[in-house]
DNA sequence: CTGAAAGCGCTAACAT
DNA sequence: ATGTTAGCGCTTTCAG
């Protein structure tokens, strides 16, 4: 039931090196020997040994995919990509989750030098120590973040906050409030803000915002203090916080446009009128795994790509 | 950077083979030479080479899982469960999605083939032709559903229909509607259907029902029609269409307690006074795992486990 | 207890 | 164009 090269060798009465070669495409090889040697190998269905392949390869190239939760929208999405470009690639992606903790990460760093694994993307959608990542520098891809001499593939912030704002602005509304998360998260914290607090300056407007922690229940609860002055409108920094803000929408009776960055099926579901401004989550996954192709190539060294939103 | 076991050996002054020996903790090794070898090998951080060994082991072990959407609560919590312990086995998970079509899982289990993938998780959430997963017979376990001689590990759904119509039934609620699934789908449709009918039947509650699609919006389009007869209570086949519920009667401004079998993190914060019950679903995930293992170790033949709901 | 030697299945020089 | 041969890094007899 398990061929190797060498019996599907005798079987053709050709050596080995010739059915290597079919196998891999070689052109110095007869058409009429190749076409003999496929008959054979299609009818027995073999399939070259993976692992002796890849020992005389080197090493099976294996990626490590750290994602923050499984089940979250827009990683999900990315991650499908990720997974559908390494397999194209024949790399092995193995997947774990960090639940947003450092620790975790740290822990999933030393597991993947255990199992030789070649290189990291990580989503860093959370606040991370530099020193762990800065040891896998050269084969590590951070998604969503960026740090000194790390490769990474981060989000266009400022303009997806001001294309909200935008929008919002034209449609008529002027008492804009901001739900963002605090300035300790670099990128969707203080970024985001500063660019809401721009944007206000730019537009005359009195910046009207308040910072919570990374969940729908922080957001909900927080919400009550952006509406002791009147509200026309409301963005939000991610989905989750617009979850928070949509249930204190529904608790508290008020009735207000909200916009969000980010993508939820179910949000979108729910608030089908809200106005929100995914990133090109498909592309960002695409593009992690062509930098860090280019990594284990040795071809270059660190590189950042913007993936800015997408046209609405 | 990269050491064989070749020059470990030459820098203990040992042949090879002890130093083998050391890796798999062979015993009869002289605990002296062993710490001697142990200490270089910790020290140069050196690392057996996976594809030699998988060489030589024949065949270094590998498991597809076909999961039909990565970013679905119910099936993250199981994958997550998987995932744990498929890699304290060291066996490396191939994970891809079906998207709901059968298609997909027949092109997914092609490439398994062709990738040499020893055996395969499904979650098969949805119907699927039987001659598909026929053929990996003996190397396959499916969650959520049965098939003749194909171990699985399958969910009580008649308990937890059960369950619920039995605390509606408590809390006083006698015109209880249910919005289900068709029967083309045998368990998550007609199992868990008939069990409505059956409490109806021995409780004397006259049946309201309406079969849908598995989507939130075909159970939203749909609901109404259930309530074109007075309703207490609604009780919903699975999260999905829960959630289209939630929006007919969040637009329809008719206010009456939920009950869903499954779980969903954005739904409990958004209902979090609707009834609902999960299986264990990190349990299932185990027992998959538990399930395969057998198989592959060629110990046993068919098993079905049955999974039953959370205690409340 | 330990070392030498024989492969595992495959690829890549090296011959022919 | 094709066969022969020498390993890749490891485990496992088989002798000491």
């Amino acid at each position: 039931m398990k061929y190797t090269i060498n019996e599907i060798a005798k079987l053709c009465n050709v050596g080995k090196s010739t059915v290597s070669r079919v196998l891999n495409k070689d052109p110095k090889v007869r058409s009429e020997t190749r076409e003999k040697v496929q008959r054979v190998i299609d009818r027995l269905g073999f399939q070259p040994n993976r692992s002796a392949r890849a020992m005389r390869a080197g090493q099976e190239p294996v990626v490590g995919v750290i994602v923050s939760k499984l089940d979250s929208g827009s990683e999900s999405q990315t991650l499908r990509a990720i997974l559908q470009a390494l397999q194209a690639e024949h790399i092995t992606p193995l997947i774990v989750e960090s639940r947003f903790e450092a620790e975790q990460v740290r822990h999933h760093f030393q597991l993947f030098r255990e199992r030789q694994v070649n290189a990291v993307i990580l989503f860093g959608f959370f606040p991370l120590p530099l020193e762990i990542v800065r040891e896998w520098q050269g084969s590590l891809v951070v998604i969503a973040r960026t740090y000194p001499n790390i490769s990474s593939v981060y989000y266009d912030d400022e303009q997806a906050i001001t294309r909200l704002m935008t929008e919002l602005y034209r449609q008529g509304h002027r008492r804009i409030a901001y739900l963002g998360i605090q300035d300790s998260d670099e990128t969707t914290g203080k970024l985001r803000t500063q660019s809401y607090l721009q944007f206000c300056r730019s537009h005359n407007i009195r910046p009207n915002s308040v910072s919570v922690e990374l969940s729908a229940e922080s957001a909900y609860l927080h919400c009550a203090e952006l509406f002791t002055r009147p509200v026309d409108a409301l963005v939000c920094a991610t989905g989750r916080l617009a979850l928070g803000a949509f249930k204190f929408s529904q608790q508290s009776g008020r009735v207000f446009p909200i916009a969000y960055v980010g993508y939820n099926e179910l949000l979108q579901y729910m608030m089908p009128n809200a106005l929100s401004l995914d990133f090109g989550y498909c592309q960002a996954g695409l593009k992690a795994v062509e930098l860090l192709m280019r990594q284990l190539r040795g071809k270059s060294s660190t590189e950042h790509y913007l993936v800015s939103t997408h046209q609405p």
